[in-house]
Formats: C-alpha cells, structure tokens, sequence
DNA sequence: CAAAATTAATTTCGATACAAACTATTTGTA
DNA sequence: TACAAATAGTTTGTATCGAAATTAATTTTG
C-alpha cells in the first residue's frame, strides 16, 4: 500500500491548496459582485434570481431555490429585497395556496435587459483568458468535485480522522 | 477570427457551468462545516483561524486575516467569538500599539489536537475518490483561475458588456 | 372523515463577509 | 517639531447563508 499511502498525502496537500483557491475565487467574485451592485443596484445572488425567473417565465420559491442550490430561508431574503425594489411580485397559486409563484414585473424584465450575465464577469473575463481545452477540463472536474462532495456528506465526517 | 468566436460563446457556456458548480462545492463545505460545529463547537472560519495561529506561534490580526484572504473586519469577529470561548488571546503588541497579537491559549492548542484539518473533510473525501491526476490538474487550474481573476478585477467591469 | 404526516414558505437567530466610517498610533514630511 | 499621511484594528450597517422553529395548507392514513 506505499503508493495509496503516498497517493493520500499529497491529495492532502493538495486539498490545502484548493482550498485556498476556492477562497480566492469566492472573494474575487464577491468583488465583482459589489462592482455590479455599485452600477445597477443589484447584487450577485438578487441578479441571479432575476435572471432564473426570467429563464423559467414564472417559479414557486422552492424551485427557484432548487436551480439556485440555496436554502428557501435565503432565498425569502433575496426576494423580499427584489419585491421591494419593484423587479417581481409575489402570487399565491390558487392550485395550491402555501405555494408563492414569483413573476418578473415589466421593470425587472427591463432591467436585466441592461444587466451584465450572473455568471458573473469576472469569471467570464478570467476563462477568456484561459485556453478553451484547460476551461473544459475546469469545468469537467469541478462537475465531477461538486458531485462527489453532495454524495459524501455522511460519509466525510468519519473520514477526517484518518486523513 | 470564426474560431476565437466559437470559442467564446462556447466558454460563456462553460462560464455558467463553473458557476454552478463553485456554488455547489461551496454549499458542500458549508454541509460539513456545520456537522463539525455540531462535534466541535467550532465552525470552519474558527477552526481555520486557529490552526494558521498555531502554524504561525502567533500572528496580528492583520497578518492571519491576510493568510485567510478575509477583510480585517470579518477576522475581527471570528476572534472575538474564539477568545469569549478563551481559544486564544488578544495582546498589544508593544513595539507598535496599533498592533493586536494573536496567540492560542492551552485550551485552544488543546482542542485543536482533537479536532479535524480546517481544509475541510468534505474536500479530503471528495479528493480522496478521484485519480491523483485529476486531483493535480484540479489544484493547478483553480490555482491558475484565482490568480487570473484577481488580476483582472478592473478590467472584468468592463468586460461582461461584450461578452 | 378526522388525526397525523408532509410540504411550502416564513421567521428567528447566529455566523460569515465586506465596505465605509471611525479611533488610535505610527511614520513621513515640510 | 508640528502636521499630514498612512496603518492597525474596531464599529456600524447591510447582504448572504442555513438550521431550527413556526404557520398554513395539503396529503396520507387509520
């Protein structure tokens, strides 16, 4: 087992390493986020919401929540702020009447028109300075990392141990 | 110029992809941060904060919030909730009194023995399930994506019009 | 059909995260 | 040396984020 053995130390380096990148990405987004927010008054998450709601037409909360993978509880939070501000209402679904279908108002609608992509610039602007090959293969592990890690939330609390 | 705008949207493709998978890593490592403070009492942030203070002997506020890519304001609150739990020390440091030294308490050194590396289990888990290769190539693209991304802050405002 | 279980959304609470404003101290300069 | 600029840390204010508890409506079950 010397190979494992040496495979799991330096998978443990490494994890280190993409931790702190993962870090840095997140907080290079965020300021870009705030770089948005200071241009349209809006920020990440809301811009985000806005623009699944346009894509779908018309979604309770909990789906919008689903596609976001953000809990119900935030995204309330992110709705209200949008409500207020006039860029969606909120409807009962006389179907089913806990449900809360979101709708763009024509000012939302307007306003994304002149929104840059959620996707979020500052990712775009780095991937374009990237080669096409190496982003497919960011994107293919990080697909590939994401689900892993939804899979083995049980599991890693008993692993760390051993690491 | 028909290839590099094939390549491009095709990277804008790429781009939301990305996007939702460094929300799903994030959430994962929120997963498990919280099924630790469940063990521990103590969340990521903490933990990580004082395993960067043990490595270092001890660090100004300044310094371990620059190791943990956070704004000072942010380390300000996570020390405070450590040294309410007496993990660690604020001190003045008396060649410059501006400057708050940071140091573990017996009780912190203590419970750091015990508990898991602040790189988070998840990640190990999930790192530990894939080939070392990809777990290379990973580590170097992220690495190579957040240096990218912080560089080009100013430049990505003004990007994502053309994009 | 009535009680129990489930589901959708919200409220509350605490932690993270940063910007901006502020205090205190140190350094630079005129 | 006195005054301006820079630096370290904190405070304040707002947004994000999720767990846990709550409310209201629907579905399941005995």
């Amino acid at each position: 087992m010397q190979i494992n053995e040496t495979q799991s130390q330096e998978k443990h380096r490494h994890a280190e390493e993409v931790m702190q990148s993962l870090r840095r990405v997140v907080k290079a987004l965020h300021e870009y986020s705030t770089s948005v927010e200071k241009q349209f008054g809006l920020t990440g998450p809301q811009l985000w919401a806005l623009w699944e709601l346009n894509r779908a037409g018309h979604l309770s909360l909990k789906a919008l929540s689903a596609r976001m993978h953000l809990d119900p509880s935030t995204v309330t939070g992110v709705v209200d702020r949008l409500q207020k501000r006039r860029l969606l209402v909120r409807a009962t679904d006389p179907k089913d009447r806990r449900r809360v279908v979101l709708s763009l108002t024509a000012e939302g609608i307007h306003l994304l028109k002149e929104a840059p992509h959620p996707a979020q610039g500052q990712l775009l602007y780095a991937l374009h300075g990237m080669d096409l090959e190496e982003v497919e293969q960011l994107n293919q592990t990080l697909k590939h990392l994401a689900s892993v890690m939804e899979v083995g939330s049980a599991e890693a609390r008993f692993f760390f141990a051993e690491g």
